[in-house]
DNA sequence: CTAACTGTACTATATATATTAATACACTAA
DNA sequence: TTAGTGTATTAATATATATAGTACAGTTAG
């Protein structure tokens, strides 16, 4: 279900977290449906499940997901408005891309190009 | 010359990092302009000069600045083409905001507003 | 009730990274 | 020569990441 890299610097636990949220972005994954439990992801990815339960709890921390105790966990339903702080994160990648001698319409066009991309996988049920 | 955020969970040294680039990227610093020596920039912001070293070095591994030991360091000159994987790490940001509810404009929009901001603080001298 | 499944908590360990600290070395320029 | 460069080394500390094993608390199906 999920694509682990283990070789990669980002760390497992935050490689889960992106893939949910990609996945619930991309109607992969709906409010109200049921992720794996911890112990059925972390071996079918082969990690330790405190790993997945790290991601599950940064995900319920952020409002994605509602676990239960003895139940399960459940994709919570997306909120109206957000509290992101991603744009601010673009700052770096964006003085990065100017550097490297990109222009205006080029950054966007690769933002534009990116957004696509993750909408591609959108499962249009 | 570079503002430091000791409390936040970015590292000193990859603030630094991104700080000499934006300056370079804004004009500020130009190519042969020299960079605080180690010992002094360490001082003015009240790091290790280990932490401004080790900055120094990551900046010189990049092609980004160029240092002669009992000299100093100089600004280098701007590659016509850099290797950058800046646009890769935007993905988990832009799946971010699609989450948040963002349209494709708007992401587009946060992306020019991003690049806009950073060149304002440009020297056109 | 029991068994099997949920998520959670805790301790211990190992590794890597980040940072400070102190010292020493090699080179350059006044 | 002296004061200033960057660099290297070693040690110590703190934090983050991940594994491992165990145990606890709640839920559900038999």
């Amino acid at each position: 279900m999920f694509k682990i890299d283990l070789r990669s610097s980002i760390p497992i636990y935050e490689q889960l977290v992106q893939q949910v949220k990609r996945s619930i972005v991309q109607g992969l994954l709906k409010p109200g449906d049921a992720l794996p439990s911890v112990r059925k992801l972390a071996a079918s990815i082969e990690v330790n499940p405190n790993t997945v339960a790290k991601a599950y709890q940064e995900l319920e921390r952020q409002g994605v997901i509602i676990t239960v105790r003895g139940k399960g966990t459940l994709v919570n339903d997306i909120p109206k408005t957000v509290d992101t702080d991603a744009a601010e994160k673009m700052r770096p990648l964006i003085t990065e891309l100017i550097y490297a001698g990109k222009t205006k319409e080029e950054v966007t066009d690769i933002a534009a190009k990116i957004y696509d991309e993750i909408k591609e996988g959108q499962n249009n049920a």
